[in-house]
DNA sequence: CTGAAAGCGCTTACAG
DNA sequence: CTGAAAGCGCTTACAG
């Protein structure tokens, strides 16, 4: 292995100024600079991470909490994944990825140990019992999702309340009176999953002002339960004109469904989804939909938690609480509404 | 931030002790190590990993080598991702999952800064330009994917030849005697995915071992074109009776297209892919498939690259290429063959 | 413009 | 059974 003594016994200087050399924290004749840089390239140095990381108490490594977690759909999930290893890596960090299923005792290990010089957590409960702790970390967090006390830590999510209000909007705007709301598994909800009523709260409450139906359901997140489930719900609902997906599942399985039924959308049922532009073209998705923004929401987390960890933005300095704004994907999914 | 010497400290012993008591390298009379334990647990210690790392030179970190490419399907990707992290983690390691588009410059950031004990590499190509890098390296490697020349690494790979040939064999024995197969876009056989002709001659062997035919195509691996693409082809083959899928996109626009055309399998068509049991259950394919065992590759490679680094397989001993053998999984979706 | 030295927090051979 | 000391490879205040 070769470390700064290599170099600087090659080149001819001290260790320092080879460190020097690397960080530009000094003025350097350029003599010195260029044996330095040659020394340097042709033993192929690179600083030992551990021993920088001891020095300078950085490790340019961002920790990611993510869980598969069996009632969430694993797909949607990588997307958020993507959007902070992108950004991270943009801006010189790399990304410890922990999947532990015990997310406390994990994001213990890596902040206490010092592996990593900030945190992201996605998946995120309304009492997440992860949030204390990096509350009380030294290193900054961001978070994907909003939970209910997002006091120390940057907190992003979809303004889910106005999903909700949207969807119904655009159904009502289209003539539907009767609409029904598919969620996420009620095991969502009790693991503190809030988004699933925070989206329903803004259907039924933009349902009552405009005087229409909204009924609401939740179904299971995997095939083939979903496929099932759907065609028992449009049994029992022969009403309904409009369907409103928060669930990635049943909007993989809709397709299908709509199929066996001989029914095909906008022309004997409307629907409205909720999940990015991505994610409606990997499963070939045709329904409209409101953008859930994985990507940008990782980039958001990861940017403004950088800013943190770089001290351009003080530690205790006022947390953010970003909601953004879901817009509204066109597919045509969305006609006048007939009763089946 | 609380170092051994806290520790130390209010327990009344030296630091070599707290460390010997937390590494089990030495006897400890119970005393101390219960002093030495609760000092620990009050001020809250964690080993510096940094320091530790520099020390002894271990990191206890995987690094992971992934790349979402346009080309491939990322929730596919995403499975042999969950495989080496869960594996690693029942292991003892984190992971650090690059992700950075130019492959041999993050390798060798990670593996000659000392960032990790081991790597894992997957999109593996042909002659992948990481793989000298890796063997150079003092890190071990395994990769998920056979290149041309896996000297110094373990490889980890699915029987390819062998799944096209237990394609075929499935359908003649149901009476095929004029298949398609539809494989990854040729993009990907250019960057070097040899799986795709590996495959294919597995197929095309067989075929006229037993006097059958195999049409042959590379298609898009993205919607909405691979939904056209497939349209295509069942248009310019009438003769066909099997399709074979050696591309997860097409799998999972099929059945969209096969309803499209009111056509069922098995009754129209015979269909066999090539994907997982998870994949299959993600995006509820009805159709009997090879399975492509990702979490199962994941498993091996980082089960082997740990016994490497923890030096129970020396650094130099014979590397492994592990070929494993393809199973069908029988959804039904394989009848008599009939022209359409 | 450059160097010698201290010290980050660990582990482990050496000594008793 | 326990401790004092060396040293892993860096960076940076101190000194010139």
């Amino acid at each position: 292995m070769v470390t700064i003594s290599d170099v600087a016994k090659r080149a001819g200087v001290s260790r320092s100024t080879v460190s020097y050399v690397f960080s530009g924290r000094r003025a350097i004749s350029p003599e010195v600079r260029a044996r330095v840089a040659d020394a340097a390239r042709e033993l192929g140095y690179t600083a030992n991470a551990g021993a920088r990381a001891l020095r300078t108490s950085q490790t340019r490594v961002i920790g990611l909490l993510a869980q598969f977690l069996d009632d969430e759909f694993a797909p949607a999930m990588l997307q958020y994944i993507q959007g902070v290893t992108d950004t991270a890596r943009k801006l010189g960090y790399d990304v410890l990825l922990v999947t532990d299923p015990d997310g406390p005792a994990a994001l213990r290990r890596v902040t206490d140990s010092r592996m990593v010089d900030g945190v992201v957590l996605l998946n995120v409960a309304e009492d997440d019992p992860r949030i204390p702790l990096l509350r009380n970390a030294e290193q900054p967090g961001a978070l994907v999702g909003l939970p209910r006390d997002g006091a120390g830590v940057d907190v992003f999510d979809l303004d889910f309340p106005e999903a909700g209000r949207l969807m119904v909007e655009q159904m009502v705007e289209a003539g539907h009176e009767e609409m029904l709301l598919i969620s996420q598994p009620h095991d969502v909800v009790e693991r503190g999953g809030a988004y699933v009523w925070r989206l329903r709260d803004g259907c039924m409450q933009r349902a009552e002002q405009l005087g229409v139906r909204v009924h609401h359901s939740f179904a299971p997140s995997r095939a083939p339960e979903i496929g099932e489930c759907l065609h028992d719900l449009l049994d029992e609902h022969p009403g309904v004109t409009g369907l409103l997906l928060n669930n990635e599942a049943a909007a993989t399985a809709l397709p299908g469904v709509l199929h066996q039924r001989g029914l095909s959308a906008p022309d004997d049922l409307s629907v409205i989804g909720r999940y990015s532009e991505e994610f409606a073209r990997v499963f070939s998705l045709p329904f409209s939909s409101v953008e859930s923004a994985p990507d940008f929401l990782g980039r958001l987390a990861v940017q403004h938690l950088v800013h943190r960890i770089e001290g351009q933005r003080p530690h205790d300095s006022a947390y953010i609480a970003r909601l953004v704004a879901p817009v509204f994907r066109d597919r045509g999914s969305v006609g006048p509404a007939k009763r089946i």
